[in-house]
RNA sequence: GUAGAUAUAGCUCAGCUGGUUAGAGCGUCGGAUUGUGAUUCCGAAGGUCGUGGGUUCGAGCCCCAUUAUUUACCCCA
């Protein structure tokens, strides 16, 4: 038998010691966050019915969907799952009756999931927290991977903006406890976007691609998104609209978000012929107006880092009010947090009228940025705080109630399991970050004293027992 | 799905216009030091040059195909 080279599938990763220390430090700032403003942990299965992930990701989430094989020979022909038909008809075809499974693709989804099927038990507003890795069949590149973490926080079961006010916080927490001081809370809210659809004359049809390419003004400019629209097919050409979205992003007048949002509001106003139009519009001005105000009531201060952003369009496939989005400013990187209010998605599940609100943090995006720039506090990615080296299996021997001593103690320790020269104890102990090395030869076994050396100064001294104990637990 | 880049030792990478036996640093192992790491000195091991074909007297280098990785677009955390 040849002998094949490992691999992992594309776009996953192994994580080391020193990178899973550093992911759970991530992992424990937003948990900690989530728990303190009174979220609960749920766990949902790695693998959903098909049935309830299809149809809730647009299209192209469908595509994006990892499907499971089922078990068993389907192609048999007593049992026939699929027929010769089926074969002749095509894989979209054969498709349903070979994979009834799929891997989770976000957390929301489930979630929702969840709520429908435990309605009855649930006390609402129900406020859950999920932390779990998601799967998508995704190109890998950059920032994207094909099996990745999301942190999800949501409440559903309440209209209340203070919700999407305290997203905002949670969300400013976790940035800044992590160091992450430069960033950008974009909120939008979808009726706004609705709003500039109607100031634009667009039908309602094509709304989520208007959306779309509305979102890339920042990237591609004016004459950009003109463009595309043409190309697109889109046929209303008075970009009134447009010049008014264009003030809010001038790059050297920068508007503050409520200046932002009396100007959006007079832009409803001034181009709205069709009342109803202006009414859509308008009321979304006023929830994040709304949510603004709760913030300032509440005493949060870091308005410089919550922006209004009129253009950003995010989740069109099920977000009905807010909208979120996080950028790191001063990395190149992709958003590492997105979120908004739903009011239709337990719907999809048979359970109409219930409304939701979450977020969602990238936690392997937040690494990359951390590494990036830098932020990780100093790691410890061994928790061993003494080795004990030995001389041979006779000393080795006599040092496994010292062993047995210094764990009773709490010390996490371990003992070199392998005859080898001291000088390769020592390397062990230096490569794994292990601060303190004990040894007991013959001459301080005589005296009946130890001798602990200290790596990162060189330190070495001869204790007694209590003395080895009260240096190692200080 | 569309387009580009890359593939040489465990890792990061050199390798000239195609020319004898493919190199360095780091890491590993051994020794200087049979009771001491990180530092110093000496030495050694480690390669079907991603895979398959072609051109050539001769290919790590040129051509074609293929696979993997990666970046951008689309979309997204």
């Amino acid at each position: 038998m040849s002998v094949q080279k490992p691999s992992i599938p594309q776009g996953t990763r192994d994580f080391g010691p020193a990178v899973v220390a550093r992911r759970n430090y991530i992992f424990g700032v937003i948990r900690r966050v989530f728990e303190k403003f009174g979220y609960a942990p749920l766990e949902t299965p790695t693998m959903e019915n098909l049935s309830v992930l299809t149809g809730k990701y647009g299209e192209e989430g469908d595509q994006l969907l990892f499907k499971v094989l089922n078990s068993g020979d389907f192609l048999n022909k007593k049992n026939a799952a699929v027929t010769t038909e089926d074969l002749e008809a095509g894989s979209k075809k054969i498709l349903p009756k070979i994979a009834e499974k799929g891997l989770r693709y976000d957390l929301t989804v489930p979630f929702a999931r969840y709520v429908v099927m435990n309605r009855g038990t649930l006390t609402f507003p129900f406020k859950r927290y999920q932390i779990q890795p998601v799967w998508r069949a995704d190109r890998p590149q950059r920032g994207r991977y094909r099996e990745f973490y999301q942190c999800d926080a949501d409440v559903v079961g309440t209209d209340s903006l203070l919700c999407e006010a305290e997203i905002v916080l949670m969300m400013s927490e976790v940035l800044n406890t992590l160091g992450l001081t430069e960033h950008t809370i974009k909120i939008n809210h979808r009726d706004v976007l609705s709003g500039v659809r109607f100031a634009a004359g667009e039908d309602p049809s094509k709304e989520s691609e208007f959306f779309v390419v509305l979102d890339k003004l920042d990237k591609i400019g004016s004459e950009g998104v003109k463009q595309e629209l043409k190309e697109r097919g889109f046929h209303n050409f008075g970009f009134q609209w447009l010049e008014y979205l264009l003030r809010t992003h001038d790059g050297n007048k920068r508007m503050s978000s409520s200046e932002r949002l009396k100007y959006v509001s007079f832009m409803f106003e001034d181009i709205m012929s069709d009342s109803n139009a202006e009414v859509v519009g308008s009321k979304g001005i006023r929830e994040l107006e709304g949510v603004f105000r709760i913030l300032k009531d509440f005493g949060f201060t870091q308005f410089d880092q919550l922006e209004f952003d009129p253009t950003l369009a995010r989740g069109l496939s099920y977000y009905t009010g807010c909208i979120f989005e996080i950028k790191i400013n001063n990395v190149n990187m992709g958003s590492v947090s997105g979120g908004g209010r739903y009011d239709n998605l337990t719907g999809a599940f048979g359970l109409p009228g219930v409304s939701g609100v979450g977020f969602s943090f990238g936690v392997d995006r937040l690494y990359d940025c951390l590494e990036e720039l830098n932020l990780f506090p100093e790691a410890v990615a061994t928790t061993t705080r003494c080795l004990i080296a030995s001389f041979d299996a006779e000393t080795a021997r006599l040092m496994l109630p010292v062993l047995r001593q210094l764990r009773e103690a709490g010390i996490p320790s371990e003992l070199y399991p392998d005859e080898a020269k001291l000088g390769k104890q020592f390397k062990y102990a230096d490569a794994k970050g292990i601060p303190y090395v004990l040894l007991q030869g013959p001459e301080e076994r005589a005296a009946g004293q130890f001798k602990l050396k200290e790596l990162s100064t060189g330190q070495e001294q001869l204790l007694n027992w209590d003395a080895v104990l009260a240096e190692l637990t200080k």
